[in-house]
DNA sequence: CTGTTAGCGCGTTCAC
DNA sequence: GTGAACGCGCTAACAG
């Protein structure tokens, strides 16, 4: 590769300084019709690109945003990160996608890896880090925002999915239809949206004036092998149980399929209920009951808050989405 | 937020100059274990974090790769930048993730401002550019690797799955299971992928001594819906049609609910087979049978190429990525 | 072993 | 309307 054309390449070949190629480039200052338009025809004639590298070393912006997700081969993050980089890009900001692989160390060095490349902002996805931590990493970019987790008060930008809404929704439906021991796949242990899932279980029960027993919990990996073990564990030692409430939807699979493997069949004998509605969630057989969140919005939101901040916006943006319940055939 | 802390910062700080500090920062040069210490103690006390996009403007390179996606929400690709991703950061790498959204205006819009931004190589999935234009994009980057597209020959590094051997191991089975009159929904009609597996499917019927009639092909979105409207309309057009290609596993999908929208059932009348095994293929009813590919190792292999280059090897990669036949109940 | 001098490519003062 | 200086934060040559 031959040397890339810079800014004096094209003040040279257009017989003017530095300064006013600079002008024309991000039209300010006053430059003549008639310079202006010779200079741009050198820019194009040489295919001159400004160093978006060198503007921001002066500039003290990237236009680059980081997005750190547990996993973008979970649909739920993919279609997020399809939001953000949508928003984002119709105001001129690139992504930076990081995967923690739900390791905190690994999702301590992304951070890292971000304030180096001096990101203007970062959109942290169901962080796994304790609450200092947290706040100590937050603090280190110019604007953050939090997803599926909340920190302080109103001290940060978040976007949350009201899961405890969505598990008292969830719940509160089987109850309805008349199934009242219910299991819960409550996901990774340390998951915020889980606990928040369990609140809104328990919330139900309480509501219904019903009876419920903490051995009916089990925490499970949040993926379809995960739910599948996890529901066979508990349907072993609760043969009683006639309902699951399962963490999302890749878990709710699973459990379809691990009551297949015990041929408990679903939804006469038990019914399942998962969060989130993928795709996958209506083309199941059967067709899974689960809580729809629209993940595009939340990424969609989740970089608008980004995008107030840097238009000097200076109060924490906090939004809130709900769920709503989709009812099919696994619970009906 | 107050002024970042700098180089000079803790060159001051330790007493010595920045050239000392830059040097125990890369491991450059000899400096005594004693100042070395010191200066690193200064750093930490201080949380000094070296600037990247300084470093950047003198060493030339940025650390950042562009990945280029039509849809990060379509499963193929969000498992590739999963692949993609875990091996760039591995090396020490960073990605910027960019959809095209099918569009190719906005594929050469993003594919600028990968360039403004200096990455040091970029990564093309599915492009949908024409040949010359694609060649001059490629040309902008000091390394750039096509994915499920080809270009010229041997002049570019490319990773592509062997879509004409996936498209005639599928019509080989359907044909060796009886099947004779076998519709075949394509997919985009610019997709490269899918004008190749078009070949392995005459190629089939041709091994076979079978005839076959072109209106058995139609194009459509490669989505579920697109599968869906697309099989009903082919179906009502040619009754006779026994099987159904699809362009992948969403269109599969999609043809399921068609047939089922026919009150065709599957595989009894219908056998329907798909592309690229993603998890929803065998969680759907029936399970489909479809051409297996390794996404993740495709991002994987792709990120590889792009190392290659930037260790100094001279010869572009070609990897080739043979599918494999999963046979399930869709078409046994 | 350590410091000094130059830039990397661009925007931001000021003058003219 | 235009240009000459300087600096953003850091590394690559040279000196010493």
């Amino acid at each position: 590769m031959s040397r890339r054309i810079t800014m004096s390449d094209v003040a040279r070949e257009a017989g003017v300084s530095l300064m006013t190629v600079s002008r024309v480039l991000n039209n300010k200052g006053d430059v003549s019709t008639a310079t202006r338009q010779r200079v741009q025809g050198v820019i194009l004639r040489l295919g001159y690109r400004p160093s978006e590298v060198a503007r921001s070393l002066v500039t003290r912006r990237t236009g680059t945003v980081g997005l750190v997700v547990p996993d973008n081969a979970n649909p739920f993050f993919s279609e997020l990160a399809r939001g953000v980089e949508h928003t984002a890009y119709a105001s001129g900001y690139s992504v930076l996608l990081c995967n923690t692989e739900e390791n905190p160390e690994r999702e301590n060095a992304v951070l890292l890896t971000l304030e180096d490349k001096r990101v203007d902002g970062v959109i942290l996805c169901s962080s796994r880090l304790g609450s200092e931590e947290l706040q100590a990493a937050v603090s280190r970019y110019p604007a953050s925002v939090l997803v599926n987790r909340e920190l302080g008060a109103g001290q940060v930008d978040t976007v949350l999915v009201d899961d405890e809404l969505g598990g008292r929704l969830a719940t509160a439906h089987l109850l309805d239809s008349g199934r009242r021991r219910i299991g819960f796949l409550t996901g990774p242990e340390v998951s915020w949206s889980g606990s928040q899932r369990l609140k809104g279980y328990n919330a139900a029960f309480a509501d219904a004036g019903i009876a419920h027993s903490s051995g009916w919990l089990l925490a499970c990996a949040p993926t379809v092998e995960g739910g599948r073990s996890a529901a066979r564990q508990l349907l072993q030692a609760h043969p009683g149980l006639t309902a699951l409430l399962c963490y999302n939807d890749l878990v709710a699979v699973g459990a379809l399929q691990g009551c297949a493997d015990l041929r408990v069949s679903v939804p006469s004998s038990m019914a399942v209920v998962g969060f989130d509605d993928i795709a996958l969630a209506a083309l199941v057989t059967p067709p899974l009951t689960t809580c729809h969140v629209s993940r595009y919005d939340v990424g969609c939101e989740a970089m608008r808050s980004l995008l107030s901040r840097f238009d000097g916006q200076p109060e924490p943006r906090r939004v809130v989405i709900r769920p709503e319940l989709v009812v099919r055939a696994s619970a009906p």
